[in-house]
DNA sequence: ACTATTGTGGACTCAACGGTCCTTATTTTC
DNA sequence: GAAAATAAGGACCGTTGAGTCCACAATAGT
């Protein structure tokens, strides 16, 4: 029923070898053979296993997606306050100024390069914001319980405003501001939130 | 002297178009026949008067920064206070989501494609960010001087945090979130500093 | 009018792109 | 072990990318 010549790769480590040259790069910017380079496979069987490009990207977003949207839950299910969490979260963020590779976040790379143009992409970006602003989501509601938060605002727009304060710190990263300037505006928005 | 043929095209004019299509599409997905259809002249005049795409781009970037610094100074005078100038600043951000061409701005889509990559065009964007952000700087003096902020933080992390917020409202924006949610958040960060 | 100088149009180059396809290899089922 | 099925390698394809070059056009100074 399902014969034939088994796979010598892994599907899901090279999904996941793609994805950090999306990442890097972003999706114009990658070549198809920077993608068989790390991949390590040839172009018959990522046409086969992938189909194309384009199908391949798509995948590489719902990975990311999905990773990023796990770890930040265990670093919030390890975190002793909300307020810790969040405090963790920015200054991940700003972390990456002082390294060489600014990768940033896939999403937020993505959705300024593409998702104005491509139906498909834009979607599967605005479904990986909305599994990582859930765990956001729960953040602020466990904030808003500890009686931490004391904000009136509304659970949602608190959780946008993050959201929106993350992509804001990762494109000034990626722009190269200094790390010393981005540390008070991350005291800052605790502030506005604790 | 300087004797020959003049140019049939006005070299700010065709800048000007160059731009809108870089503003438009970013500078990948802008081919130089796009450059020729938009500025309308021949490939030889553009390699003569311009240099490379690359050039041209940069040019593009310098071209975009004036212009835009220069109507939120107009935009900055024409304001009755300091807090008037800044919400208009933030709902005409978010205004774009309702529109179909969600270009966003030159500067943070430059900054997300090429930054991280690019050294020249890196600069030229910290540069443009710079001179947008002293408009900035000085409506935030004048809010402290009219008392309308309150806020002890000092006036370059305000200055960086509306930037940031910009930055991140663009991106949300260009994601395809709805504009009954941009709203309140455009209400939750001007409290924050007004 | 002639020359020097600059602008313009378009043919051309060459490399890289994503994608297809055909041959060959490797496995399972019967 | 033959047949069916799938994988892998790589030659191949058409298109498009940025950029070059050369012949021709238009101007200013002499």
């Amino acid at each position: 029923m399902n014969p034939g010549r088994p796979r010598e790769f892994n599907t899901e480590q090279a999904l996941e070898a793609a994805m950090q040259q999306f990442w890097l790069a972003g999706y114009e910017a990658t070549s198809l053979q920077d993608l068989l380079d790390v991949m390590n496979l040839s172009k018959s069987s990522l046409y086969h296993a992938y189909g194309s490009k384009h199908e391949l990207f798509l995948r590489s977003i719902d990975c990311y997606q999905q990773t990023s949207a796990n770890e930040l839950q265990q670093s919030l299910d390890n975190s002793l306050t909300s307020k810790a969490f969040m405090k963790r979260l920015l200054e991940d963020v700003i972390s990456e100024a002082t390294s060489k590779k600014k990768k940033g976040c896939l999403l937020v790379n993505t959705a300024n390069e593409l998702s104005h143009r491509d139906k498909a992409v834009s979607k599967a970006v605005l479904n990986g914001i909305d599994n990582v602003a859930n765990v956001i989501k729960q953040a602020i509601k466990r904030g808003k319980k500890e009686a931490a938060i004391k904000s009136t605002v509304s659970t949602d727009t608190l959780v946008n405003y993050i959201v929106s304060n993350v992509s804001g710190l990762r494109t000034m990263v990626k722009s190269g501001v200094d790390k010393t300037e981005l540390t008070p505006l991350v005291n800052m928005i605790m502030k506005t939130v604790y």
